[in-house]
DNA sequence: CAATGCTTTTGATCTAAATCAAAAAGTAAC
DNA sequence: GTTACTTTTTGATTTAGATCAAAAGCATTG
């Protein structure tokens, strides 16, 4: 979904905020692959999706286990760095070619407190990944790998068709092996 | 801390804002062992904590599993009630003598919408969130039973000595007994 | 200081999921 | 088709941590 689209759902643009948005977030199409951020980045830009998915990632004793999936029509943003000043171990990777929308934290944050509408619509985005975070959190701590590979099919169905089987597994804190088990039923 | 002082530290205060604010938030005293909230709540009020702890708690095949610990200093609220108007799986316990300060997620949205300074506050609390809400995951997803108890001993070492085992160990992800035998290095 | 009721520790056994290794199935390129 | 390469599945074995059960510590109260 198109940014201003999805600002326009959420509240009233007007024609020259409009224009003022356009211009501060940057477009960027991106090939399958394409490394957005490294592992250990410093990077303050907020993302987001406007077509495609891209994952963030970390990598553990070598192992590449993915942290989360950003799906069109959500935004991204390396917490460590961009609010905290410190790196960020998670890495960005693009898995279909995506459409995305950067702009320098810093200047949404200038953005942010020049509209009144903006700001009511940065908190409900906040709340979301609050949200999203605490869910997954739930799933990972209470959760056995059966159920929540259940719990992702039903929340998330189209994800488990566009990416491989081995970021599914890391994401959902499991090997590959388990999960390919899980699937057939052999559990 | 209190929270008057909690607020001096991040913003300007105006002698009527800070009236305001006194009057707004009411203040409990509520004893060690004192459920806040019981699990299943439709709460939407949003609590900050002055003196002591409570603990965030979730049942599970009739085990009692906590979720998080809010020390002085640091608000508390039902995510899925406040925001999303839908019943919330986790309790709230107090653990020792403790004063909160409470007030109605709407009423404190529209006092945030009046104050531009409140906004960034509260933008920076939601981050504190994330952040935390991003750690845990991180700590739980990658991280070892010995190696959670360590970085949990690092992070937070008062909340070890403040309240029982069982609540850290079910925290920490793992139960009891392995909590006593990380602590005994018999690991 | 018993007696009672917690909390923590210790021990023995069990299990979900990891690891290691290799086979099978897909996909693409020639 | 054959070859090369990636992704997924299957099988055997290991392991971190759970579960079950009981003992040991520690407070509190009469």
């Amino acid at each position: 979904m198109e940014l201003i689209h999805f600002l326009k759902q959420h509240i009233l643009l007007s024609p020259e905020m409009e224009a003022q948005v356009q211009e501060a977030f940057r477009r960027e199409e991106l090939p399958r692959g394409h490394r957005l951020l490294s592992p250990d980045n410093f990077s303050q830009k907020v993302f987001y999706v406007e077509k495609g998915v891209v994952r963030t990632y970390y990598v553990k004793d070598g192992k590449d286990i993915t942290h989360s999936f950003v799906l069109e029509g959500s935004f991204f943003v390396s917490i460590e760095s961009a609010f905290f000043n410190s790196p960020s171990p998670y890495g960005v990777e693009v898995l279909e070619q995506t459409t995305i929308r950067t702009i320098p934290y810093p200047d949404l944050e200038r953005f942010i407190d020049g509209y009144q509408a903006l700001q009511k619509l940065s908190r409900l985005v906040m709340i979301n990944a609050v949200k999203t975070f605490s869910d997954k959190l739930y799933s990972i701590q209470f959760q056995s790998a059966q159920e929540r590979y259940n719990s992702m099919l039903e929340k998330f169905p189209d994800i488990m068709l566009r990416v491989p089987l081995g970021h599914i597994a890391s994401y959902l804190g499991i090997t590959q092996e388990t999960l390919s088990r899980i699937r057939a039923g052999k559990v």
